[in-house]
DNA sequence: ATAGGTCAAGCGAGG
DNA sequence: CCTCGCTTGACCTAT
């Protein structure tokens, strides 16, 4: 059996009440940055970490090994240094022992910074912000103590075509080399859920064959953007630019649409769980699951499907 | 405690 | 031109 992980946020946890909720995102708005300022964030920040090894916990005893981090663990980080925190000390020592458990539990611990890193923008300003952003999550990995390897991946799309992908590609690749090793090191590519954008071949001829970033195939986007290539090749495709030694990481999500019945959805917005079989056609893969309901999704998919 | 409006960032699709 | 959807909705104010 493949290992199946969720993204973020448990919502066991997260929706009890106030007082005992467990997250790992806590955030505030640019307004509430600016009026409570550096210590609110470090607070924050220092109760997202402790929450951390709280949700590792909880995996541990309900038997997921594989787990997204939030990209919100500090807020507006790309603001400030955040070795400038007051609870700086205490926040670096908590994600050390997060860190840590993962490590002597065998625990999988991947990122997924946001749609607004944009690598291969034209706008120079677009690509500073984005190394920065990518920079953070290298930091915290590295405090952490986790591997510089894509095992430990930083995940992003590509993130803009702009009529000419080739270029795009060219500019991304050229752009990887400003990156800290912190982050060159973990760096991996994801397919895109639109056909003017990336197929797993795009990647791999524009990107993998250049600078020999692994590729995270996800099942649902590559509906949309196949390119000539069926589930399968694209998903072994996808594998081939593994090390041997690290096992890929694929994403699985199904469509929102299709679950409640209602065509006004678009077709890529995720479901709640997911219902079908994920054929990995006999490869082993560490799945993540993309869907609404998070881990309550994996365990119904073993439920239904005997995992 | 909860309902409803609001909220940093980039891009492309669809209306 | 506006809204949605994406990596993970969560925050904030009024009630």
């Amino acid at each position: 059996m493949n290992t199946l992980g969720y993204a973020c946020q448990n919502t066991i946890l997260s929706e009890r009440p106030l007082t005992e909720r467990i997250m790992m995102s806590r955030s505030c708005i640019r307004r509430t940055f600016d009026t409570k300022g550096l210590d609110y964030i470090s607070q924050l920040t220092l109760l997202n970490a402790q929450d951390l090894i709280k949700i590792l916990q909880w995996n541990e005893e309900h038997g997921i090994k594989f787990f997204r981090l939030s990209s919100d663990i500090c807020p507006w980080a790309s603001y400030f240094d955040m070795t400038d925190m007051r609870d700086y000390e205490q926040i670096h020592e908590t994600l050390r022992r997060a860190g840590a458990y993962a490590s002597a539990h065998s625990h999988r611990l991947t990122s997924h910074p946001g749609q607004f890193n944009v690598l291969p923008s034209p706008n120079p300003n677009v690509v500073e912000r984005c190394i920065v952003d990518l920079t953070i999550h290298g930091t915290i990995f590295d405090w952490m103590g986790v591997s510089r390897t894509p095992y430990n991946k930083i995940n992003i799309h590509l993130g803009g075509a702009y009529g000419d992908k080739q270029s795009a590609m060219e500019r991304f690749c050229k752009n990887f080399e400003r990156l800290p090793d912190s982050v060159q090191t973990r760096l991996t590519v994801e397919n895109d859920d639109k056909a003017s954008m990336y197929s797993v071949q795009d990647l791999y001829d524009g990107v993998y064959k250049r600078i020999g970033i692994p590729i995270v195939f996800d099942y649902h986007h590559h509906r949309f953007c196949p390119g000539d290539l069926s589930e399968r090749e694209a998903l072994e495709l996808a594998m081939s630019t593994w090390p041997d030694d690290i096992v890929p990481v694929v994403h699985y999500s199904e469509s929102r649409r299709d679950e409640q019945n209602n065509d006004k959805l678009k077709p890529q917005a995720h479901s709640d769980y997911v219902y079908d079989y994920i054929d990995t056609y006999g490869n082993t893969v560490d799945i993540m699951i993309e869907a609404k309901r998070k881990e309550q999704a994996v365990f119904r998919y073993k439920e239904i499907h005997h995992g």
